[in-house]
RNA sequence: GCGGGUGUAGCUCAGUUGGUUAGAGCGCCGCCCUGUCACGGCGGAGGCCGCGAGUUCGAGUCUCGUCACUCGCGCCA
């Protein structure tokens, strides 16, 4: 008989009745009744009750085991007793009587419930991490993340993608996020950085030839956590040559269906899987006041700017902001005329703690216009406003002003508020058991500083202007768009991608404009813009969210339900002590010195 | 860097307008219990009320500061 177990704890069946087996696991529960105590006993695969009747001189060495205890025992396995049987659980015909125990590693008092959820804290399930790991729900989530990513590598190399390594110490890059810095011993004063992304790799594997690239990629990012996103991070990234946009859509899209349709009950609901028709960037943030839309949402934003400059409306406080170039979105809700007046006081609040004045609105009641501004709209800017909008009797609809942009996002947030403000069951209410993506599309390729009025890449650098060398040269830069697209699932971004710029000189004309000199794109992306000289294919690529598409399958309201071991929202591990402090030979070693930002100084201190 | 929320027993939480000795459930310890499966019964231990000032006759409760965690803003091509 093997040292530790001939079965998992969800193997034994009636099937085993009479056998002798060996079992080793934790002790999920102990249920000591004196005479008898009854023992499951826990391994990833299951549960297996154990018993250990009257008369055994087994009885008080378990009745002294810890639960989360683990042992290894031995004995036969019974058929429960009629009415006894579990039919709630797999095993639950049979229990196996305890002869013979071995304790292979005894539990102290346990800082919060394994076997239940006590509702114990984030805080101290990351500190005890192994112990949280025990849980259903986490063994369920990570046993999710590994069929995920399976599922991920066999469609890739299905559509004979190659699966490509790329290094974790690579070089820090002057745009976009902060990067993890690594100093280097060998050469003192320089750093590496961890990768964000292994974007340049990915690129110059297309420059040799390898036509379909794609890796499970760990990324790296210094910037603030959010509940979806991280320091540290995975990507399915992939790059492919000689391919259009459409041609990346149509090879990605049936990857990722497929392990949405794969998995989409995990949760236990069936979700529909509805891939929608693409929307460019300009008509997200009008429709939408957002370049991630969740599009289970049916509420829709409309510009009715120019209601509010008719000479007949009055209404000073949009008047005044439309005059300075602002413009008036506006938010057509059906049905909600009959809400009571807190309905819209708490809309109201909403917005202020957005920092807007208030959230403005109207009902459309008998005809005529209701609701606190309403006087200021009379009977032909009415119409025009119900024309616009789609306004039907029992509808309303309300205004954010502000200058565009800021009016398109607090639009959008407004847009998400007022559907979640809706009473269950409502005609517009998000659209559950469905997972409806979208491609955003023609994406700028530059944007204007408000304030210094200097123009930069609003995404992607490396992405290939739609019009190429001409477009670069003939139009103003905020009338150029990108190869550069976002997938998007229920208001999350899932993904972003581009074709590329693989010609050397369209790529120098594309980082002047933003203001980056040869030399800058020399010093800091010479191998790539070299790379381009000798022969450069076309190509294109994206990288998908791998957590976040976990986290959606699950349905958890954040990325470190998903992962095994993670930092808090202050990128600290608790369980590792990371980061921490090094001694003064390490730091020796890299040449380092610390400058330690100065302690506050109390005025009352310092006086 | 900024804003919101939270902080009371090992865990999750309650604690009234400031007023005797700060409570509950789970867990833990002891005793009892031969068929439970969230077993049950009886008893017990366990508290820097995050920390520091202040107001007050009196602070878990009010004020200020500070720290930690969390959500968001900025930031994240």
């Amino acid at each position: 008989m093997h040292q530790y177990r001939t079965h998992t704890c969800a193997d034994l069946s009636k099937d085993h009745i009479g056998q002798t087996v060996k079992l080793s696991g934790w002790i999920s529960r102990k249920r000591d009744h004196g005479g008898v105590v009854f023992i499951d006993l826990r391994d990833t695969y299951g549960l297996t009750q154990c018993v250990v009747d009257e008369g055994s001189p087994l009885l008080a060495e378990i009745e002294k085991c810890r639960v989360e205890s683990v042992i290894t025992v031995t004995g036969e396995v019974r058929e429960r007793p009629g009415e006894t049987q579990n039919k709630n659980m797999p095993t639950g015909d049979i229990e196996l009587y305890i002869a013979q125990m071995d304790v292979q590693g005894a539990a102290e008092v346990l800082p919060f419930q394994v076997a239940e959820d006590d509702g114990a804290g984030e805080e101290i399930r990351l500190k005890y991490r192994y112990l949280d790991l025990r849980r259903e729900k986490m063994q369920k989530n990570i046993r999710l993340r590994n069929d995920v990513i399976f599922s991920m590598r066999e469609r890739m190399h299905g559509k004979g993608f190659q699966e490509f390594q790329t290094p974790i110490l690579t070089a820090s890059s002057p745009e976009g996020a902060r990067d993890y810095l690594v100093p280097s011993r060998l050469h003192p004063g320089k750093f590496y950085a961890l990768p964000q992304a292994p974007q340049q790799f990915k690129q110059m594997l297309m420059v040799s030839g390898f036509d379909k690239y794609f890796q499970i990629a760990p990324c790296f990012r210094d910037e603030d956590g959010r509940a979806d996103r991280l320091a540290e991070f995975y990507q399915l990234d992939l790059e492919m040559s000689f391919v259009t946009q459409e041609d990346v859509f149509n090879t990605v899209q049936p990857v990722i269906e497929g392990v949405f349709e794969q998995f989409n009950d995990f949760t236990g609901t069936t979700h529909k899987i509805e891939w929608m028709p693409h929307i460019r960037y300009e008509d997200a943030m009008m429709k939408y006041g957002s370049d991630k839309p969740d599009l289970r949402n049916p509420l829709e934003i409309v510009d009715v700017t120019e209601v509010f400059a008719r000479d007949d409306v009055e209404f000073k406080a949009f008047k005044g902001t439309i005059e300075k170039g602002g413009v008036v979105r506006a938010i057509r809700v059906p049905k909600v005329a009959d809400q009571p007046r807190s309905f819209f006081d708490k809309l109201n609040s909403w917005a202020q703690g957005e920092g807007a004045p208030g959230l403005g609105y109207v009902k459309l009641e008998n005809g005529a216009g209701a609701g606190p501004i309403a006087k200021f709209i009379p009977e032909a800017a009415m119409a025009e406003l119900a024309k616009i909008a789609g306004l039907e009797d029992g509808d309303a609809i309300f205004f954010i002003c502000n200058k565009e942009l800021p009016a398109a996002k607090l639009a959008g947030l407004a847009r998400d508020a007022i559907c979640n403000a809706l009473p269950e069951g409502h005609e517009a209410s998000r659209e559950k058991g469905v997972f409806r993506f979208c491609w955003i599309i023609d994406f700028p390729m530059y944007e204007r500083d408000e304030f210094t009025g200097e123009v930069d890449f609003s995404h992607n650098p490396f992405s290939m202007p739609q019009g190429g060398m001409d477009d670069l040269e003939n139009k103003d830069p905020e009338q150029v768009y990108a190869w550069q697209y976002d997938a998007v699932c229920n208001g999350f971004e899932l993904c972003s991608g581009a074709i590329r710029n693989h010609k050397a000189e369209i790529m120098e004309k594309a980082f002047s404009i933003a203001g980056y000199d040869k030399e800058v794109l020399e010093d800091k992306f010479g191998g790539m813009l070299n790379a381009f000289q000798y022969g450069a294919p076309p190509h294109g690529g994206c990288a998908f969210g791998v957590d976040r598409i976990i986290m959606l399958l699950a349905n958890e309201p954040n990325l470190r339900e998903v992962y095994a071991f993670v930092m808090n929202g202050q990128y600290e591990d608790q369980m590792m002590s990371a980061p921490n402090d090094i001694t003064p030979e390490q730091l020796k070693d890299l040449h380092i010195k610390l400058d330690m930002p100065k302690a506050k100084v109390k005025i009352e201190d310092a006086a």
